[in-house]
DNA sequence: CAGTGGTCTAGACCACATG
DNA sequence: ATGTGGTCTAGACCACTGG
């Protein structure tokens, strides 16, 4: 930074320097490879904006433009006033759909944890009403909760609960954080996943905070339903995660079988 | 801006406006609801964005801050030397697993079109491979077909199927464009989604070329395999689309059965 | 060629968190 | 009080696209 001696200094490039690459792009590989190669290890701090600056030898724009691409991508996180982190670097999670979440995790070696940030009674809203078959405006027992993975904010959920199902509900769950508790104590011994849906959206300022991420980061958003044994609705899931942070992996149903026609052009 | 007349221009707040947002954060509003009511109807041109610094009376960064988060969300899309587009807004359309393609979209009254963008026989790789329970190094075709929806792309899509099992493939396919139609050909009438997996990634610059994407936009991935009625693996695909474009359905599997047990604290 | 978006400079003020 | 990131200004040059 302060010499300019480009053989000791890499990252300034001069007039016959081999890179022709944007400034931007140049601060953006070196940062991204020094964070994969745990050169910048997970959670730590980089140096400030302005000493990346002088580093690099561009204005605080530049190097800002660097810093964005890598915040979108959930690889860094800025915190006003304190500076920006390297956020720890997500594997990508394999979830198996209707398998527990944390027979999912910790049959990889993971560990899970659990935060619950609220429950709440309420009146159930439309969507969720139709997805558990109860009437409009009747009563849910919401609970939203935070999942960690290996210590790192991973997955925030939001479950809702037919209130009329679960009369104890907060004495069991007290016990131990455990819905599955709760089922039981209802006499729900089995239940298996209904539906789940996956789309793509865009981190709220609620979401990001609480995930550590950026406002507006890319989410992978998914919504499932379980039932119990007989085909009682028991639970509405919302769920949310750092874009790259999942892959959901849906067995096929084997009794789906095409018959494919010869009625269309496209298949 | 030339006039300064507040009731005649709200673009432009006084030291009395009740507007206390960032100016970008204004702008973006601003933008994204003539979007919304399409008062800026899908495929047609923003004004530049030095009209744009006028009209809000700002400078350039702040009104490009604004089309940036734009862009993000697939709103918007620049290019290069013309200007700023409306991205057609995408629909969330819903892909039920095991459907196929044409009819998910065709029953909710919207059109289908395909262009195939290559036809080639290369080696199999590792991760295909292991998906066909092919060998190393064996033929595979690798069909890429954009998917456009109401005529918009939106879904792109690259097919790997055993070169061996097929070795018509290119005089069928040619008639129709249709995968179904090479299928039938070969004796295979139906065949069933083997596995599907949905992750998060981001735009390259051909996958971002082909979808009318900014580069580095947030993508939903699929990846599937299926397999004739024997079970012989017959289709490896891997597909992207738009963030919020879709919205994937999984039905339950409904031999999916948990058993609670008290094992553990949280479920 | 003129107009567009993509990038960069060199400043500046602010809100915020920390010591 | 200091340093941080968040935002904004007012310029500038470039590559690209289109007429």
């Amino acid at each position: 930074m302060e010499s300019l001696d480009e053989v000791e200094n890499p990252d300034v490039i001069g007039s016959h320097g081999a890179s022709d690459l944007s400034p931007w792009l140049r601060i953006y590989r070196a940062l991204r490879s020094e964070i994969l190669s745990d050169d910048l290890p997970s959670g730590s701090r980089l140096p400030s904006e302005k000493q990346l600056c002088d580093r690099f030898s561009v204005t605080r724009m530049t190097v800002r433009r660097a810093l964005q691409a890598l915040q979108q991508e959930g690889m860094l996180i800025a915190r006003k006033g304190v500076g920006v982190f390297v956020r720890r670097t997500p594997p990508c999670y394999q979830i198996t759909d209707g398998n527990r979440f944390i027979d999912n995790i910790t049959a990889a070696g993971d560990t899970v944890g659990t935060t619950t940030l609220s429950i709440v009674r309420e009146r159930v809203l439309a969507e969720p009403a139709e997805a558990l078959k109860v009437p409009r405006g009747s009563r849910v027992i919401v609970i939203t909760r935070l999942r960690l993975i290996n210590n790192e904010p991973t997955f925030l959920n939001c479950k809702q609960l037919p209130a009329p199902l679960f009369p104890d509900f907060d004495a069991v769950y007290a016990k131990r954080q455990s819905v599955d508790d709760v089922y039981r104590h209802h006499g729900i011994d089995s239940y298996r996943r209904r539906e789940t849906r996956i789309t793509g959206g865009f981190a709220t300022e609620e979401e990001a905070r609480i995930l550590g991420l950026s406002v507006g980061a890319p989410l992978l958003r998914s919504r499932s339903v379980n039932e119990d044994d007989p085909g009682t609705r028991i639970e509405y899931s919302n769920g949310c995660w750092p874009l790259t942070a999942v892959e959901f992996v849906f067995p096929g149903p084997s009794e789906n079988i095409h018959q494919p026609n010869g009625s269309g052009v496209q298949e």
